[in-house]
RNA sequence: GGCCCCGUCGUCUAGCGGCCAAGGACAUCGCCCUCUCAAGGCGAAGACACGGAUUCGAAUUCCGUCGGGGCCA
């Protein structure tokens, strides 16, 4: 076990979950910084609830989070098939396998017997777990089940003792095995259990570290008897804990946005929930908060995961959306914003130029107070419409006063007449104005906003004007002097 | 029900026996900057779940209690 190999084995049964992207992130983190590989497998062998769309979903959501793998679906490799229904006949040999070398027996009890059996237990305060009564079957009680028509299942026999799981972040986790019953291996319905397939899938990939959710620890133990029984070489364990909602309960959709794709949507950065994604339960330091993604690889490493689970904090994400935003190139800002910009009918499906400069300015003065790339448009509609809709609050407040039909008269004609047109002409004429007739700029530039912007909040006024154009601006001013 | 994991500010965390009358970040509050809002700067408030034990000394070790989560169907 030299170069390490580890895998994210997802169920394609929904979207990428923060949760399951976060384990992502960790199995890659760790992958790139040892230079070794990332395996992509789809654990598919659900056939009820698997699906094509939610393969292609958590696929399209790690490329957007640009965490690539290096085998599994699209790219190959030597070790596939990278989806466990394609990997059937490679359960059924090693079960049978186990079958000859007595690690496993047929169970013919059928689902109804064993609840039956659980409940009657659970009555007598004992506890439910499976009773081994098929463990030692008679050739004669096996041929009646067969002729019966019984389906068997296949039981691994547990052994007595005790299992260590050596884990990377929770230490020697110890568990008798008295309290582990003799578990299935292979369904009657021909599919294998969860914690066979994987046994098999991870040895036969050669994967060397599996990093996964804190859930899968009890699995744990059933699968080490595994390995040792099929003569595997055991790989390392590191079970990170899991994320929770603000209930502290596991997170779901109960707690709002959960998918990886709903975060795009909504104008999420890749690398900010990356970084956010992985301070929770990471940390490198007491200080550093915001990580580049070279530098996450050079400095990720295991011993440094916490074993508490997290709660999911929405508000630091945005915090560090909005960091990233503003950090990130206006160009590359504005591409994002176009899209945003054309799903609310702001600007034409095909932007000419003129609306992607716009954009792109826009983008400009807006970067620095927007969190999410969706807040162009609650913040910036009014640079992409005709007409200016009136915030009531701001209108009742600003557009009211007495001084304020006079000092717009006064304005238009002198930004009218102003040329060259820009935030530095405009803030000459209107401060100048304000100076003139003795009033305080602020008296002057708060009607103005509402005027031109129809709210009292926007950015720096002068910058909007200039966006807006001279004959937008005095257009405005025109309609509001109407309204009044 | 049994088993397993976890328990530092509201949240994410630093802390691995003395450097901690517990540090940082988000959120909250105040002030500054300022055309509003942000951003930024400065500051405030805010936590070692509880009880024992070990030790000269414990957030850090051990035991118990409580609390939360998960696994087994």
């Amino acid at each position: 076990m030299s170069e390490v190999r580890v895998r994210f084995a997802p169920s394609p049964t929904g979207y990428l979950h923060v949760g399951g992207a976060r384990t992502v992130l960790f199995n890659w983190l760790f992958a790139r910084h040892a230079g070794g590989s990332l395996i992509l497998r789809i654990e598919d062998t659900d056939v009820e609830r698997s699906t094509d769309a939610s393969t292609d979903a958590i696929i399209e959501s790690m490329q957007w989070l640009g965490l690539d793998w290096d085998e599994g679906p699209i790219v190959g490799g030597e070790y596939g098939p990278y989806f466990q229904s394609e990997r059937l006949d490679i359960y059924r040999e090693y079960a049978d396998k186990l079958v000859k070398s007595g690690y496993a027996y047929p169970c013919y009890c059928t689902p109804e017997e064993l609840s039956e059996a659980r409940k009657t237990a659970m009555k007598e305060g004992k506890p439910p777990g499976y009773s081994g009564r098929c463990r030692n079957l008679s050739p004669e009680e096996i041929r009646s089940f067969e002729a019966e028509g019984r389906q068997p299942a296949l039981r691994f026999k547990v052994a007595e003792g005790e299992t260590v799981v050596n884990d990377i972040v929770r230490g020697d986790v110890v568990f008798r095995n008295e309290f582990i019953e003799d578990f299935v291996i292979f369904k009657s319905d021909g599919y294998p259990t969860y914690n066979f397939a994987v046994v098999v899938d991870d040895a036969l990939m050669r994967i060397t570290d599996v990093i996964r959710a804190d859930e899968h620890l009890p699995n744990t133990p059933k699968q080490i008897m595994m390995y040792a029984a099929l003569g595997f070489e055991l790989p390392r364990f590191a079970h990170v804990s899991m994320i929770l909602g603000k209930d502290k309960t596991k997170l779901s959709k109960r707690h709002g946005a959960t998918s990886v794709t709903q975060y795009r949507d909504a104008g999420y950065l890749p690398d900010a929930l990356v970084n956010y994604l992985v301070l929770l339960g990471w940390a490198y330091d007491a200080e550093q908060q915001i990580f580049g993604r070279e530098e996450l690889i050079e400095k990720f490493t295991l011993d440094k995961v916490s074993k508490n689970p997290a709660i999911f904090d929405p508000d630091k994400l945005l915090w560090m959306n909005g960091y990233y935003i503003r950090e990130t190139d206006t160009q590359v800002l504005a591409d994002l914003a176009i899209d945003h910009l054309i799903k609310a009918g702001l600007v034409s499906s095909k932007p000419s130029n003129e609306e992607l400069s716009r954009t792109q300015a826009v983008v400009a003065i807006l970067k620095e107070r927007i969190r999410t790339v969706s807040d162009i448009v609650d913040q910036g509609d009014f640079f992409f419409t005709e007409e200016v809709a009136f915030d009531e609050d701001a209108y009742q407040k600003f557009l009211t006063r007495d001084y304020v039909p006079e000092t717009f008269k006064a304005l238009k004609p002198r930004l009218e007449a102003t040329s060259p047109f820009n935030r530095q002409t405009a803030e000459e004429v209107i401060r100048g104005y304000a100076k003139e007739v003795g009033r305080k700029a602020g008296e002057v530039i708060h009607p103005l906003r509402v005027a031109l912007t129809g709210r009292s909040v926007s950015p720096g006024i002068f910058e909007v004007i200039e966006i807006l154009g001279k004959d937008a601006c005095c257009r405005r001013i025109d309609s509001a002097l109407k309204k009044m």
